[in-house]
RNA sequence: GUGAGCGUAGCUCAGUUGGUAGAGCCCCGGAUUGUGGUUCCGGUUGUCGUGGGUUCGAGUCCCAUCGUUCACCCCA
């Protein structure tokens, strides 16, 4: 039995912890501009949600899914991604007689061989945008996600972005792939084989050398886009251009499940290895219908928190401000008694303070307080007690005064 | 699930053809009994991942196992 840390799961000490924290601003102050609300589902649910909105024939719920028996033998599912709980919690809860914008934060479980940028337990935020098959959906959240990055700092990321067309353009796409590989056919991995047969449209993203050789020659799929799906795609890409958006088309960049229609996109960091993607999403018109709900279009996406983290580490764009804090330094047990008190005042009138226990000397005080990275340091010893005035010390500037106690709050605050 | 690399102090790592375990940082103490950061002096770091094997002798070689890293697969 380890008593270490499991697998592929991580502990965020606190400076981590500070890090996610400054994500999470900045990602709900951009979620508040384009009127997306916050929701929070189960992190586990009976399995079928899953089932049925991954799809049985994926990897996810093959091969990836935590999935456990209760007491009550019911099967559940540590949830592998966000989509299908929202879709979930929607239509349990009648939300789409409305179109809705929504966004989601949370851990995410899949069982995996972890590697860079991979991991078993990891977090995502996703967005949501239900009821809406306007291509300005499409746009609006495309360019949200870019807002997030670029509010973030994050410099050198692409956006990449394609059109895998509606339900009917689906079987011509498929077709025009298996014929283009039938000459091929022998000199074909098992893998790409059984691709070819269950999901063509997969084999277009392989990292296959051979496959991405093969491809040079293929001229891409648009011809068996039907106008609407042309009109969409073309719609979003002049929105983006509206904006001054930059992205590249990505013919090959696509999605296998069959809920997924029209727009795809992704948006990858050079920084991040083989795992380079940061977000993911596109439409998905028919995964509502999937798991019984009402005929409804949506188009979102996600994007990885330790990812993101890793570039934000990487390029150092981390503006954490530290606020105010005020070590209490009593000297003399009549001093750590008062010293509680006023520490006490203070939290009450919204200062941060911290007195270390167990030390006795003030040079021991003094360093831990800067190695807390103290605003200020409070000394209260005999003298102080005798005058009724404490003794203020900055740490940066080092200067210290005494101050009469009454003045002890209004001086920190001032400092604030 | 497949393949490759790596496991030595809290952290980053050195350790020669096999011969008693090392450095820097961190931490603690002192110079300074009421003044932190800089400096100087001194001090504690350990089942060398785990288990087996070869050997007079293994951190070093072999096997297994676990962990970890990277890549495939898949995906955020």
């Amino acid at each position: 039995m380890s008593l270490k840390v499991s697998r592929g799961t991580q502990d965020f000490l606190p400076r981590s912890c500070k890090k996610l924290d400054f994500i999470l601003r900045k990602a709900r102050a951009v979620f508040e501009h384009y009127a997306f609300q916050e929701i929070s589902t189960p992190i586990f649910e009976n399995t079928a949600v899953f089932m049925q909105g991954i799809g049985e024939d994926t990897d996810i719920i093959q091969k990836e899914m935590y999935t456990f028996q209760d007491k009550g033998q019911r099967s559940l599912t540590l949830r592998p991604e966000g989509t299908a709980a929202v879709v979930r919690a929607c239509i349990e809860h009648r939300l789409l007689t409305s179109s809705q914008k929504l966004f989601y934060v949370g851990p995410f479980f899949r069982y995996e061989r972890p590697q860079a940028g991979r991991y078993r337990q990891f977090h995502q935020i996703g967005a949501e945008y239900l009821g809406e098959s306007s291509p300005y959906a499409d746009a609006e959240l495309i360019i949200l996600a870019y807002r997030l990055f670029s509010s973030l700092g994050l410099k050198d990321l692409h956006i990449s972005i394609n059109t895998i067309g509606d339900s009917s353009s689906r079987p011509a796409i498929c077709a025009l792939i298996r014929d283009f590989f039938t000459p091929y056919h022998s000199q074909l991995s098992a893998h790409v084989q059984q691709l070819l047969r269950q999901n063509p449209l997969r084999i277009l993203d392989s990292k296959d050398p051979f496959i991405q050789t093969c491809l040079e020659r293929f001229s891409g799929f648009q011809s068996c886009l039907n106008k609407e799906s042309l009109t969409h795609y073309q719609c979003v890409l002049s929105l983006l251009d509206l904006e001054k958006i930059p992205y590249k088309e990505t013919p090959f960049l696509v999605r296998g499940l069959d809920y997924y229609t029209h727009t795809t996109f992704e948006i990858c960091s050079e920084q991040l290895g083989a795992q380079s993607a940061i977000c993911g999403g596109g439409r998905y018109d028919h995964l509502v219908e999937k798991l019984k709900g009402p005929a409804t279009p949506a188009v979102g996406f996600a994007f990885g928190l330790e990812r993101l983290l890793t570039i934000l580490d990487q390029e150092n764009s981390f503006k954490i401000d530290t606020k105010p804090l005020v070590v209490f330094i009593p000297l003399g047990i009549e001093a750590e008694q008062s010293c509680f008190s006023y520490m006490e005042q203070c939290r009450k009138a919204g200062i941060a303070c911290h007195r270390f226990l167990g030390l006795t000397k003030l040079s021991q005080h003094l360093k831990h307080a800067h190695n807390l990275n103290a605003t200020a340091c409070v000394i209260i010893g005999e003298n102080e007690l005798q005058t009724q005035q404490f003794l203020f010390k900055h740490m940066d500037s080092g200067e210290q005064s005494h101050i009469p106690i009454d003045q002890l709050i209004s001086t920190m605050e001032a400092m604030k």
